[in-house]
DNA sequence: TGTACATCAGTGAACGCGCGTTCACTGATGTAC
DNA sequence: TGTACATCAGTGAACGCGCGTTCACTGATGTAC
């Protein structure tokens, strides 16, 4: 508990900037495409010291796909966890088929970038993967269900592959096909979710 | 037109053995996921020999994503260019979603495995692979069309998006958890296509 | 029909390069007295 | 308060390895005569 509040060492927030450099690489370039040298050069150290941090560049991938999810499960809670829940998934929709989403691919959920790929991560980071998306889904389906819509279970999982796949899609094909594959999809899934008329 | 019927020469046939282990190894371990040697090894050949058949191996990529989506074209003509709209769109969901689909990763339609990294490809490979996403979406928006839905364009869109997120995420979960993503995705999607009751 | 030769798909050794990892070392920090 | 020393985060040269690519060569094929 003190553990939480207490003041970060030195080390600890060198790690930290390793750690928020690596999330970036990995949702820009995957997670094969940043070696240890140049992400040690992002945080302005040199690559000899990453084994002080890490055990190896598997454990740093574990650990930046934690880091990840937990800015993500951020995002969920800002827009989830307050008492409207037409109001937060509307917002929430907007928020991830927004064409800052498609455009910055560096920041924001790693579901959309690293998905595809999450089968091929070294086995710790591939767990933790998993664990992200069932804990995405699970905070929707709650913002579904007090939604008062029925088949929340299922229509979560239907909710979040559409919100997932059309960032991918959009992201895969040239500029203006995307942004019309973000606005289509943005409406479709408010009318699917009666969100249309107000907030 | 003589071009197409005409009898393989034994070089192209070799180059077409090739392809198409490039297209199932880039299926399963991403298009930087195999090596010249491995590749060549697994089509019977050393990797030298590969100099002859292409031009380097952005080469080679962008032809083997031309060959995936030949494949995927294929796939859709079968289930989609038919009289009955309804039965070839419910054929396709139930195809698509198995979890045939979500276990063999190397076979089939690249965009569940792929999309996520299309931006990073080599320009001439991510080009195809965005004609590819317009040429998907376009048949799906056909056969959407002739089920007289309104919309057709924003919905195939939508689809797309569900199909594809569906399989990404199924693939990335464990078992159960995948398995379930499919038939919850399988359900929504029938349900808001009205293709419930009948075939 | 049989021989000589050109063609060319495929071979395999070699290259330069960037990767992950190791390790002896440096030098700033903070504690002991 | 000032000095001596232990700690340890970070440095940078070096390693073995696999990669994409090159290139001189081989040997089977088929055409010319």
């Amino acid at each position: 508990m003190a553990e939480l509040t207490r003041e970060l060492t030195h080390k600890e927030r060198t790690r930290a900037r390793i750690l928020d450099e690596a999330a970036k690489a990995m949702r820009a370039e995957g997670h094969e495409g940043i070696g240890v040298a140049d992400l040690m050069k992002r945080a302005g150290l040199t690559h000899g010291g990453f084994y002080a941090h890490f055990r190896n560049r598997d454990d740093l991938v574990a650990h930046a796909v934690a880091r990840m999810f937990q800015d993500s499960g951020a995002m969920l809670a800002r827009h989830l966890d307050q008492g409207d829940a037409a109001a937060g998934l509307s917002a929430l929709i907007d928020y991830y088929l927004s064409d800052a989403m498609r455009q910055n691919v560096d920041k924001g959920c790693p579901l959309p970038g690293l998905s595809g790929e999450a089968r091929r991560m070294p086995e710790a980071a591939r767990e933790r993967f998993g664990a992200g998306i069932v804990q995405f889904r699970a905070a929707l389906e709650r913002a579904i269900a007090a939604l008062g819509l029925p088949d929340a279970p299922a229509l979560s999982a239907s909710v979040l592959a559409e919100l997932v796949g059309a960032v991918t899609l959009a992201r895969a094909v040239d500029e203006g096909s995307g942004k019309e594959i973000l606005a289509s999809v943005r409406a479709q899934l408010k009318g699917r979710l009666g969100l249309n008329g107000s907030s």
